[in-house]
DNA sequence: TGTACATCAGTGAACGCGCGTTCACTGATGTAC
DNA sequence: TGTACATCAGTGAACGCGCGTTCACTGATGTAC
């Protein structure tokens, strides 16, 4: 029963890529075992929140023995802090792929405040996971460059700057600037995620959700 | 040995509330439990973290077994809500302490921004915990009722209304403004506890430090 | 094209750990009379 | 004031659980010749 659970999951994980046909067997070496451990890593992740993502939960759900991931991450942080650097690297990517070339400074942010809030909202589990260093290593080269090149994106979004060149010193206005902007989708985000928006859009007269309140705080440019 | 430790735990625990001379022994009963193990735990909250916050570590921190918190507290999730409904409390009085009588508006938002802020800055441990529904049960009445107040005192703060009555509806633009508020310094708390504010410190010319930075938002209002 | 062999990736059993919970118990407190 | 007794608060042993990690192993792959 157990092997059998095993062989099915490992074939539909294979999905057939080396035996195509009349090989229903499960082949001993997996072939792509990384990839299957952090995709099924965020799976759990999405599924039972982080609290359910241990490394023995993930090589499960990858349909492998639980000692298989060592080869492949070492321990459970490695895991973790290399499934988070794919969340930062999606992440940026989302952040850029909401702005436009001609884009004024103002409606630029909005978007980018936008993009924020809609992954966190699309990928709660991932964005939780990026966001609480507890369990993950940012001495990792991974990791931290894949969060450095998330954070360059929304720096470069924000102010005069056009290089997000960290060797570039700001001003207390500029960082100050920079700061409010990131602290008030960040802030937005894990209230929504916490649920703790729930109240504040249900007193509203009329009726709204997530996003619309978002906007009308982003459009409004005065406090 | 352990039942050594156990007994000088008990007894510096006590402070002889009871019987203040020649009486070494532990009395069977420990007659102030509930605040022992409240306040044990919120030293391994800030001590440890959220995840070294069990059950069994903080009746070993209070000095008694494992299942004598089960008649004060009954589970797990019973002490931790127990525990950030303290939060709420203390934070709502901290918030309230933050305002003078006939202060401006903006003067008096700014004041409970900081408040918050120091507040997750002097409470990390119970800051999260509070902002961490995972292992908390907002259904407990004390901590629903020790959070809406708290909430209240920070709604109450932003915008015209006087009364946070939660039955009056509020306007788009109302409920903006006080989602605005609390995402900025809520986000700008989060992002300093995860230590994602240094490398912008750090970048400053000249140098500079959580609470400027702060303060530099709060008191330039234009975003 | 074959063959020997090193290297790699995955297995499955075992380890010790700390956890929450349960249970029969016991010592202390407080109340009825 | 004294005594019986119910109730309460805490003990300590035991339970089963899932975890991360280690280990000897084995099957597969790839490389040297």
């Amino acid at each position: 029963m157990k092997s059998t659970r095993k062989t099915a999951g490992r074939a539909a994980a294979r999905g057939g890529r080396r035996r195509a046909a009349a090989a229903p067997a499960a082949p001993y070496h997996h072939g792509a075992l990384r990839e299957a451990m952090l995709e099924a890593a965020e799976r759990i992740l999405e599924r039972d929140g982080i609290a359910g993502l241990t490394l023995r939960a993930a090589a499960r759900e990858a349909g492998v023995s639980h000692a298989a991931p060592k080869n492949h991450f070492g321990d459970v942080r490695g895991l973790l802090s290399e499934l988070a650097a794919v969340g930062f690297a999606r992440f940026g990517a989302a952040l850029v792929a909401e702005t436009q070339e001609g884009d004024p400074p103002g409606v630029r942010m909005a978007a980018i405040g936008r993009g924020y809030v809609t992954f966190a909202r699309q990928n709660p589990g991932l964005f939780l996971l990026m966001f609480r260093g507890e369990r993950l290593d940012f001495k990792r080269p991974v990791l931290q460059t894949a969060a450095e090149a998330a954070f360059g994106v929304l720096a470069g979004s924000v102010g005069a700057q056009r290089e997000p060149r960290s060797e570039t010193p700001l001003t207390l206005p500029q960082a100050a600037r920079i700061t409010a902007a990131w602290s008030l989708v960040h802030g937005f985000a894990m209230l929504m995620l916490d649920g703790r928006l729930q109240p504040v859009i249900a007193s509203v007269r009329g009726g709204t959700d997530e996003m619309a309140l978002l906007n009308a705080i982003l459009t409004n440019p005065g406090s």
